[in-house]
DNA sequence: TTAATATATGAATATTTTGACATATGTTCA
DNA sequence: TGAACATATGTCAAAATATTCATATATTAA
């Protein structure tokens, strides 16, 4: 009958060992879907600007609503984002919050980033 | 009549030589939105599942079907969107299209990216 | 306690994105 | 050439997202 396997290439059993070994370093779809979140609140310009201002030190945000251009709400709501994918971590003082990049990770990745998009 | 600055914190003055400090870091709009997109292509489970069975070496389209389970279609428009980003890169073999990594950049990232999600 | 300031959140809308389906292109082999 | 295979693309509906507006919470100071 030749189904099930239909729209699979044919070539299949040669890329087997190809599939295998990658399949085999893949992280579990847990670990896949909590990540993907994680570059996902770096790919959005706005969310970016915050990051990117961040580097150089803690901000209110005030200050990244100053630096953005955009509203108190939507910085507000962007920078929720931040915080629940782990991306930024914030401290109060007084009236204020002030947020920061959550952790060497991060600073890496934007850096290597940097490098990709502008180096060369 | 104090317009214009109305919406902007009170303590403006004494923010800005924060504010002042990240914007010279920070690269112009079209470096941020170039930037924005090369993560934003990380940030969804499909690409970033290519993305990381591609560490092991490189897949043609339909090693990528298998893998991910998706119809060629989806993969392919999303290896359109990895490539249109410079995330891949591809090689054509007789029928076949080979994808790969664009550079060490990706790797780095998704090596750090993995650290902060599953490492602690 | 009340007023003022700073930040956060809910709801709604406008926009973007994803993946399915059908179809098109490119490549090899008979 | 034509048939088979591998990949790519256009279109579209459903799902996800960003920003605005209105409102709520938290902190300080009077």
């Amino acid at each position: 009958m030749e189904t099930g396997m239909a729209e699979v290439c044919k070539v299949y059993e040669t890329n087997a060992e190809r599939i295998a070994r990658a399949r085999r370093t893949l992280p579990g779809d847990d670990v896949i879907h909590e990540m993907a979140d994680f570059f996902d609140a770096m790919g959005n310009p706005t969310r970016l600007k915050i990051l990117l201002a961040l580097m150089s030190g803690e901000l209110c945000t005030c200050d990244l609503m100053v630096i953005t251009g955009l509203s108190v709400s939507a910085v507000s709501h962007q920078l929720r984002i931040l915080r629940d994918r782990r991306v930024v971590k914030y401290r109060r003082e007084g009236r204020n919050v002030y947020y920061s990049l959550d952790d060497e990770h991060i600073k890496q990745i934007l850096r290597v980033g940097l490098s990709h998009i502008s180096g060369r």
